[in-house]
DNA sequence: CTTATTGCAAAGTGTTTGCATCTTA
DNA sequence: TAAGATGCAAACACTTTGCAATAAG
C-alpha cells in the first residue's frame, strides 16, 4: 500500500467509514492523473477502464479526499469545479489563459509571507489560500511554444 | 448623469447597444449597494422597489457591466457567484471565514509586485487576479467584535 | 419601421438527495 | 446481520436559451 492509500485508509478508519473498493479506486485513479480533472472527466475515465462506479460515489469520495487533504478543489471559471491531487506536491498557484483556457502553475514564496502577515494583522487564522492570475499566455500573440511553461489540465 | 452612468452609456453607444431603462436601473441599484450581492438578492431587491425587471435582464446587464469593468465577479465558495461594483474602489482582495461565511477585505501592495514579476517571467499578459484567504475570523474563538475588520457581504 | 431587448418559461449544467439494493465490518 | 455505501434517477440551484411581445433609435 502506498503512502497515499495508507493516509486514506487511516482517515477512513479514524472516522469509522468503510474502506470500499470504489473509494480506493477513485483515489488510485486520481493519483495516476497528471493534470487537473473534473467530476465528469474522472467518471468517463473510470468507465472507460471498466470500473463500475457511479457519479454519486465519485462526489462522495471527492468530499472525503478533500477532508483529509489528499485533494484540492479549484474554481477557475464560473462553471464546474476542477480538482488536483495534493499529497507531496509543492505549493503553487495558477495562471489561467482567458484565450485558450489553459491552466499553468507557478510558485512564489512571497505569497506565503503575505498570508502570514495578513493573518496576524487581521487576527485571522488562515488555513489556505487561492491565488489565480488571469490573462493571456502569448502563445497566439507570438506563436511560441509553451514548453517553458508548466501546463496543467 | 454621474461618472458611472456616463461610462456605461458610452460603452453602450460604442457597442451600438441600446440604452434601456432596465440596464440603467440595474447599474443604479448595484452602485447603491455597499456590499457584495448575487443575482437573486439583486432581483429581490429590485422587485421590492417595484422595478419591473426579469432575472434574464439582470444576467444580461451584469455581463455588460463586467465587460466594461464597472463590475467584478467573485466565486468564493463552490456555489453562486457574487459581484461587487468596481469603479474607483481601491484594489483589494478577500478573506473568507469558513465558520461564519463572512467576507472581509484587505489590501497588500506586494500582490501587485508578484503579479508583475510573474507575468514577465512567464511571458503572460496578466489582466487581473483573484486572491482569497480562507480561515476563521476569531470572532467565535475570542468573542471579539469585528469592528476592526472591514466586512463586505 | 427595423431590429435589439425584454419577460417568461423551458432547457441546460453541475451537484445533491432519496431510496431500494448491496456489502463491509 | 446491522448500518453504512452504492447506483440510479429524480430533485435542486444557478444560469442560459428560445420566442413572442415590446420599445429604442
Amino acid at each position: 500500500m502506498n503512502p497515499v492509500e495508507e493516509i486514506f485508509s487511516e482517515y477512513l478508519a479514524a472516522k469509522a467509514l468503510r474502506k470500499t473498493p470504489e473509494r480506493m479506486a477513485v483515489l488510485k485513479e486520481i493519483y495516476e492523473l497528471t493534470s487537473h480533472f473534473n467530476v465528469d472527466s474522472l467518471l468517463m475515465d473510470m468507465k472507460k477502464k471498466e470500473y463500475r462506479i457511479s457519479r454519486a460515489t465519485i462526489y462522495n469520495t471527492i468530499e472525503l479526499l478533500l477532508d483529509c487533504s489528499l485533494l484540492k478543489r479549484h474554481q477557475f471559471g464560473k462553471n464546474m469545479a476542477q480538482f488536483e491531487k495534493s499529497y507531496e506536491f509543492k505549493q503553487h498557484d495558477h495562471m489561467i489563459c482567458l484565450d485558450c483556457d489553459k491552466v499553468f502553475e507557478f510558485c512564489d514564496p512571497r505569497i506565503q509571507h503575505i498570508q502570514n502577515t495578513t493573518g496576524s494583522m487581521l487576527n485571522f487564522d488562515i488555513t489556505h489560500h487561492s491565488l489565480n492570475f488571469y490573462g493571456n499566455c502569448s502563445l497566439l500573440r507570438e506563436k511560441k511554444s509553451c514548453e517553458h511553461l508548466v501546463q496543467k489540465g
